[in-house]
DNA sequence: ATGGCAGTGCCTCACTGA
């Protein structure tokens, strides 16, 4: 089983990119976010995902953010976004597929740390440590995928010297990591791979994607039911070398079952 | 010190992103 987390920067532009990767890549489950479009851009897509094996559930908003999960294998117990905390921006999409609960969500950005963006980043990132920590006791087998806004490392940006303490890099964001990994998870690509430079995101400016200036934001953080069945964890840089790629790249997940 | 690029919609500018 293959489980996938990618930042599409609006799916009206990376339909195609995405029906071709699925196809390509034979993944099983993959969580979608920054679809950027309505209910009715959504429901118009669900066919061209039916047509080529997928189920496709969404939790859409115009323009921002929205979340989507696509998988090969019926989606159950489908819960839109985080219960208990009043949120109109749509981040969050949870499904139980194939005995896995997959929780797939879009962090908040944060702007900069005297923001009051970065205030609404600490307020949701602490109800959906909640959510996930209920989650957790409920799902044995659990991964939280998506685009996490967060590098937990400094070896996870290209360079520490200008993002340490700044956004995405803060004390307290990465202190909002570590109480997901404290509820029992695991950072899955680290388990296969503890090189530097190893990114998911690169910025459209500056010809950054060629020279590898770039941040490990994107994460599937799984349970330990999991961990003992995971097998790999790639970055798959491939369809950021496409003709108007997302600025995000698929980050994915192997397991054994 | 600043902006670089890309996407969306109140669309020739503003807003957001990371």
């Amino acid at each position: 089983m293959k489980i996938a987390t990618w930042n599409v920067n609006s799916l009206k532009v990376r339909l195609q990119h995405v029906l071709e990767w699925l196809q390509q890549t034979d993944c099983d489950v993959l969580g979608l976010q920054e679809l950027k479009q309505d209910n009715a851009a959504n429901e118009k897509i669900i066919d061209e995902f039916k047509n080529i094996g997928y189920h496709f559930v969404y939790n859409a908003q115009k323009t921002y953010n929205g979340v989507a999960l696509v998988s090969k294998y019926p989606l159950t117990d489908v819960v839109l976004d985080i219960p208990d905390y009043a949120d109109e921006q749509k981040r969050v999409i949870a499904a139980t597929i194939n005995g896995v609960r997959v929780i797939c969500a879009y962090f908040v950005n944060g702007e900069a740390l005297d923001s009051p963006k970065f205030q609404y980043k600490l307020t949701w990132l602490e109800n959906l440590i909640r959510y996930v920590g209920d989650e957790t006791k409920k799902h044995d087998k659990l991964v939280l995928l998506g685009d996490y806004n967060i590098a937990p490392q400094a070896n996870d940006t290209h360079d520490p010297e200008s993002w340490e303490g700044n956004i995405l890099c803060s004390v307290p964001e990465r202190a909002a990591f570590n109480q997901l990994i404290n509820l029992g998870l695991t950072d899955s690509f680290r388990m296969f791979n503890q090189e530097d430079k190893q990114f998911s995101w690169w910025d459209y400016r500056n010809f950054a994607f060629r020279r590898n200036m770039g941040l490990r934001i994107d994460h599937l953080l799984i349970s330990d039911a999991l961990k003992t069945v995971a097998t790999d964890c790639i970055i798959d840089k491939a369809p950021r070398k496409l003709e108007r790629p997302s600025d995000h790249t698929p980050v994915v997940l192997t397991l054994s079952i």
